[in-house]
DNA sequence: TCCTAAGCGAGACGGTACGTCCAGTCTTCGT
DNA sequence: ACGAAGACTGGACGTACCGTCTCGCTTAGGA
């Protein structure tokens, strides 16, 4: 809070209009001529800016991206309706709703090439929606531990890919739609494969 | 049939040992530079080539390094070793293989990017080494399927996206390595989804 | 003119039809696109002819113009009707037509920076065209000294020059046409520099 | 009037070094390679130059050239040292000079074909060193006319031509020097031409 | 009637330069 | 001191031709 304003602030404060703008031209160029097509002089001229303006803040056209699509991440708050396939099926849906979204899916394999670029960008994006995502599917795999719901050894990691690995390969890889079925195929098989142990233990002794 | 001939072939053939070696520079300095810092240009150079030679073979910089790494992918023989878990990990392993290689590995997130702006990059991909890797998987399942090592009702490509979604999220999306503990791991979550039920109990008297 | 046919003449025999397509599509292109997008492969597809059918033939684009235009320069003949500005007067016209046809007068600027580049397409030029009208005036000035209607000191080839420099410089330089009444003028100032003395000998001593 | 400036002028300015560099880049260059050898590429990498510095800057090649040999062009005095024959001669002297000098001569055959491409490059030339000259041989003719050394009736424009023509269409069709004898010839002729007859026996006291 | 040799259209080859675009930096003026 | 404007060097883009080099195919004369 002391931040600004503890050393006199010289000269002309920056603009919150020029940040606002840049963030904006960003996501309409994205949406317009994808996002491999964005170029850093596209943006600052959309945006009505020079592009030093935007080196200022940004090392990287990435990371202008990542905030630009960081902005876009709510709080997610848990569910707690009382089940865990309940729960992780109402997070999964937001999810389902981000690979459809013709806003945020096809930024995607950009963002996946940004990363494997830049640690920088890996972090923010790892950090952003994804961070999100899991710690809220975290908690509520926790409490389906904790109600018996899954066995008492769950990998919570490993059962996190395995919700979330299926659609983004999905999308990026297969090139296929990620619908709500698929989603809901998707979290029963995950599910199973960490349901106690108890209520199908002679799968394989019965052989 | 007769695929090649059938137009009589006229002028001075293309040469394949300027194929050879636009694929074989394409390999070295992806190695060397990265997948981005790459340029036909620079490919052109190493192979000794000019650049309309590369032009006239390849519609864009994509899709030299999707054949090219295509070119890498052998013949699958698909193991029949009596086990779905044993054929399912001996076909993973060379998954896993791929994403530790430094040869392949670091391309794939290049390649995505690639395939999300290019329909015919996107087809060759899958096609390639994914297309492979799924067959030669989907015979396993099947016939772990007959020999009731699984559920009858399994959805195969289901499953496949349980095995093939978790390595490529982790790596991708998450940066960690892909080690063969991690794959062991996800290939028990994941035939143990489908995995017969107890409820079952006689999964082949019932057939 | 022993010249062919003192080695017998193995293999198959020159195509006639290729050389005139050639020097066809040559003219016609040069006509359509001008000299300076003038090129062998050009003319080579509008000829329906290999690029080395032609590299089989002319060492340079230039030689294939100069052979083409060449091709048009027929014989003069000599005009003999009794007095120099007549003469002179008739083959001036010829040369004025060279510069006012289209199919001629906008390949001389090409073929001056030929000259300046290729000692065999300048000695080419200049034998060809230039030379023959060069040729024919001398002879009509000669006669011209020889009925006395010329100083008997005539420098002949400053004569030349003095006629065919200003309509040559006019062209190329000042860009402006070369009409028949201007030729007049300067055959009227080139020949008058010429006439005998006797009949203005007094125009210095006078002052 | 205020030409420059009436745009309050913004964002940096072009460099007067780089427009200084470029232009000696490309004097430097014709000399060592020719003209026809030059390009843009070469005298930007003299330069030390971004190509785009130089596009930013020329439309063509030529007008590069067309700028630096211009530059060389300096303010002529015009002579006035009593006699046409004189005040000719000294202002032709440097036009010999022109034809004779490495770095100039071999230029105009290619300015030559630049003009007939391009009407830019045309004028540039045209109101270049040929203007200078011209505009200066023309008051030096005018004088003479006043002073009873030419004819009042002289067409000046076409006194000129003879001057000019017969050493530009030597030098480029003639391929032959430009010496002083030659041009000296030259302005004999031309100025006999021109000069007063005897039949007019009272120059000025017809007037 | 074959054989040898050269010419033919076609088009790929290694190169060079084109003119454009953008990256990331620098320099000016105005706020 | 920041902002916009825009010039700076640098380098890759994809295209067009250069002059050369295979291809498979005539088209001739001589064996």
């Amino acid at each position: 809070m002391a931040r600004r304003r503890e050393v006199p602030a010289r000269g002309r404060p920056r603009s919150e209009e020029a940040h606002a703008a840049i963030l904006g031209a960003a996501i309409a160029l994205t949406r317009e001529v994808g996002y491999d097509a964005l170029s850093i002089e596209g943006i600052a001229d959309r945006a009505g800016v020079g592009k030093a303006t935007i080196y200022r803040r940004w090392p990287s056209k990435e990371l202008v991206i990542a905030e630009a699509v960081g902005g876009m991440v709510q709080r997610i708050p848990v569910p707690d309706a009382g089940s865990v396939r309940g729960d992780v099926a109402q997070l999964m849906r937001v999810i389902t709703g981000m690979y459809r979204d013709p806003a945020s899916g096809p930024l995607l394999s950009g963002l996946v090439a940004a990363m494997a670029r830049s640690e920088v960008v890996a972090e923010a994006v790892r950090s952003g929606f994804n961070g999100v995502m899991r710690d809220a599917l975290r908690q509520v795999l926790r409490r389906g531990i904790a109600r018996g719901e899954l066995q008492r050894t769950t990998d919570i990691e490993l059962a996190l890919d395995l919700l979330a690995g299926p659609l983004f390969y999905r999308y990026l890889m297969l090139g296929l739609p990620v619908t709500d079925r698929y989603t809901n195929a998707v979290i029963d098989a995950a599910l199973h494969a960490f349901a106690p142990v108890t209520r199908k233990r002679n799968a394989f002794t019965d052989r």
